[in-house]
DNA sequence: AGAGTGGGCCTTTTT
DNA sequence: GGCCCACTCT
């Protein structure tokens, strides 16, 4: 049981009235002047509001804006957090330290990073970029014995990345979560050294580095340990469950001088074990901390009593979790219902037939959402919403940035300010024609050796053994690279791409070049805030895509309903949530029903997603499941909706003749 | 030889 | 829709 709160420190100043505005779980919060601080905060209890309170709390008594570090577990969610807080104190918090680990990393390996001999132009690469270098690593090493089992460029990548944020070595990783390729792992560590040889080569830091980069530098440059621990008065950690090892131990490593930290999370909201987060560092908060004071805020704010209590009932199947129960201020509210769907075709049409029956009760599209497990559960789901011209927004699935378009583009921005970054090369390179692989390989081994852009445009002109048909192309290219040297401001140098060849390329090769010209024309806008490329090319590989008050890839009307994997709905909520594919091996997914611990996990997800709603919640269960080849396969309802014993939690919902049963003919 | 194209296969979650 | 491989065309 935590401590009894007292209001020791209640403020009445003339500016806030904290007590006025916060419960008293939530004052005790914002108001506790520091030392180390652990809040378990269940889902929608008001644990934003309790840190953004606790930041204008330590703004108003003094601490200056730069003296804080608050780390969030998306850019986003810092910068949202930020802007209510200038609200209320009034004073320009731009100066606070906000963002995720990977964005702090980045801000403070530009800075020191020539300590550890990183390169002050390093370039970030993203999942695709890193799974790119990495195959073409895994290339270099003879195929290990014919027929026999050999992990793919991302699983080798997931590999790496997990042994990275755990802090454990390889040789221990893969044997215990991918022990199929136990017998492999000496080829398998002997391509990650190649991996990791060939990023210092090139000036190229994956997400994995910035985070062990960072601990190093932390825990080998005594100076600059002191120094950044000196500064950072109050740390302050959101979403502290999500949290890895190393994350973890950088955080302990920030605060190890003046010991004010304050970790905010909930253990049964942790659903990204498969990054290495790994609830341990909440659990074992208390060990390493034994002066830490304990928070618990358990009333909800945000659902009705029966969606609560669903999501109580559920999650007390886990047997490993801090017990919490998450206690409703609203007194009523409708049943959660479950409604069968003959098949995934139904269960789409039931969900597009819904969100127009909710739109004719007066509902806005803002207010639905409808979460899934996987992305590709959203496929016939969005075919019926277009079908019926219902506005909507995907979250998720291939991101702004990740499309090709964008990539070619971000390529030549990509060479001028690193003329290392070999991937950049070649994927510009093969946007030429008569230039493919083996070409753009031939073009970089001239190359690679070139300090600055313009010395490397010499060395391509004088490339031997460049074939008659390509020398068009490359005169192209040479010209073009030298032109966006000369510019040197990102959108502008867009601009000049676009202007130059790339919008006759994508007429070309697209079918919907007017499109991605438009997507590509709204990057060089959003390109416009920055003034170095170096600036403009961080955030992109840092944010992923854009949100907030750039959001400009979504659709153009005001209202639609949101699609999103319940991983990316986190932290947000609607009025009204549907949930589909509530059947054993969709949800939960039969990747992750081999051991108790991923079930659990899993079991996780679902309390998430449950607790995004707010009035009103469905849950989709379609009975049959067509594959490829038209078989159709019987499924069970998910476990998560049979296990719970409670009989009248759940009201089954019929669809009537409304939906009539589509046939086998109609399935093609 | 190497560039470009078409077909078959699979689909967890992400900074 | 993405990825990989094999095939064809130059």
């Amino acid at each position: 049981m935590a401590r009894t709160f007292s209001l020791r420190h209640r403020y009445t100043g003339d500016g806030i009235d904290f007590a006025d505005r916060l419960n008293e779980q939530q004052l005790a919060v914002a108001t506790e002047p520091g030392g180390p601080m652990l809040v378990i905060a269940g889902a929608g209890t008001g644990k934003t509001r309790a840190l953004i309170y606790r930041l204008a709390w330590l703004l108003d008594h003094g601490t200056a804006p730069f003296a804080i570090l608050l780390v969030t577990f998306t850019n986003r969610a810092a910068r949202e957090m930020l802007h209510r807080v200038e609200l209320l104190v009034r004073q320009d918090a731009r100066q606070v330290w906000g963002g995720t680990f990977h964005h702090v990393a980045n801000r403070v390996l530009r800075k020191y990073g020539a300590r550890l001999g990183i390169p002050a132009d390093f370039t970030i690469l993203d999942r695709q970029d890193a799974a790119d270098l990495m195959a073409s690593c895994a290339s270099e090493l003879p195929i290990p014995g014919r027929g026999r089992r050999f992990p793919n460029k991302t699983l080798l990548l997931s590999m790496a990345s997990f042994a990275a944020n755990t802090l454990r070595p390889l040789s221990d990783v893969v044997p215990a979560r991918y022990p199929v390729f136990a017998d492999a792992v000496e080829s398998i560590t002997e391509i990650l050294e190649i991996y990791t040889r060939r990023k210092r080569q090139r000036h190229l830091l994956d997400y994995d580095d910035l985070l062990t980069d960072w601990m190093h530098l932390l825990e080998q440059c005594e100076d600059v340990r002191s120094r950044l621990a000196e500064q950072f008065v109050h740390v302050l950690v959101d979403e502290y469950q999500d949290t890895n090892a190393i994350q973890g131990r950088i955080v302990d490593l920030l605060a190890s001088q003046h010991r004010n930290i304050c970790v905010v999370g909930d253990d049964s909201q942790s659903i990204y074990s498969f990054r290495g987060a790994h609830f341990a560092n909440i659990m074992g908060f208390r060990d390493r901390y034994p002066d830490v004071r304990q928070y618990r805020l358990e009333i909800n704010y945000r659902s009705t009593p029966q969606i609560l209590a669903l999501a109580n009932a559920s999650i007390e199947h886990n047997s490993r979790r801090l017990p919490k129960q998450l206690h409703a201020v609203r007194t009523s509210g409708m049943k959660v219902a479950v409604v069968p769907c003959a098949d995934h075709f139904v269960q789409s049409r039931f969900v597009a037939e819904y969100i127009l029956q909710l739109l004719d009760e007066g509902r806005s599209l803002l207010d639905i959402a409808v979460l899934y497990r996987s992305h590709w559960h959203c496929m016939e789901i969005q075919m019926e919403l277009q079908r019926r011209n219902i506005p909507f927004q995907v979250r998720g699935g291939l991101r702004f940035f990740e499309q090709a378009h964008m990539k070619d583009v971000l390529s030549f921005l990509r060479l001028c300010h690193n003329p290392r970054d070999e991937l950049a090369w070649q994927r510009a390179l093969c946007l030429f024609p008569r230039i493919g692989t083996a070409l753009s390989r031939t073009i970089w081994s001239h190359v690679a050796a070139a300090l600055d852009p313009a010395d490397a445009v010499r060395r391509l002109q004088s490339c031997p053994g460049l074939p008659q048909k390509a020398t068009r192309s490359c005169a192209m290219f040479s010209s073009l690279v030298e032109d966006l040297a000369r510019i040197g401001a990102p959108a502008e140098m867009m601009d000049k791409v676009l202007d130059c060849f790339y919008d006759d390329y994508l007429v070309s090769h697209y079918e919907n070049a007017a499109l991605r010209r438009q997507d590509l024309r709204a990057l060089a806008e959003f390109a416009g805030q920055y003034r170095t490329v170096e600036a403009f090319l961080s955030d992109v590989a840092l944010t992923g895509d854009f949100d907030g008050e750039t959001c400009v890839a979504g659709p153009d009307e005001q209202e639609y309903a949101t699609l999103s994997t319940i991983h990316q709905a986190k932290g947000l909520e609607w009025a009204v949530v549907l949930i589909p594919w509530l059947a054993d091996g969709r949800f939960p997914t039969d990747l992750a029903i081999n051991t108790p611990e991923d079930l659990e996990e899993e079991r996780r997800v679902f309390h998430v997603a449950v607790t995004r709603a707010k009035d009103e919640l469905y849950l989709a269960v379609p009975q049959v499941w067509s594959n490829r080849g038209g078989h159709r396969l019987l499924m069970k309802p998910s476990r998560f909706l049979t296990e719970l014993t409670e009989a009248d939690m759940l009201e089954t919902m019929y669809l009537d003749d409304d939906l009539p049963h589509l046939t086998a003919g109609q399935l093609s």
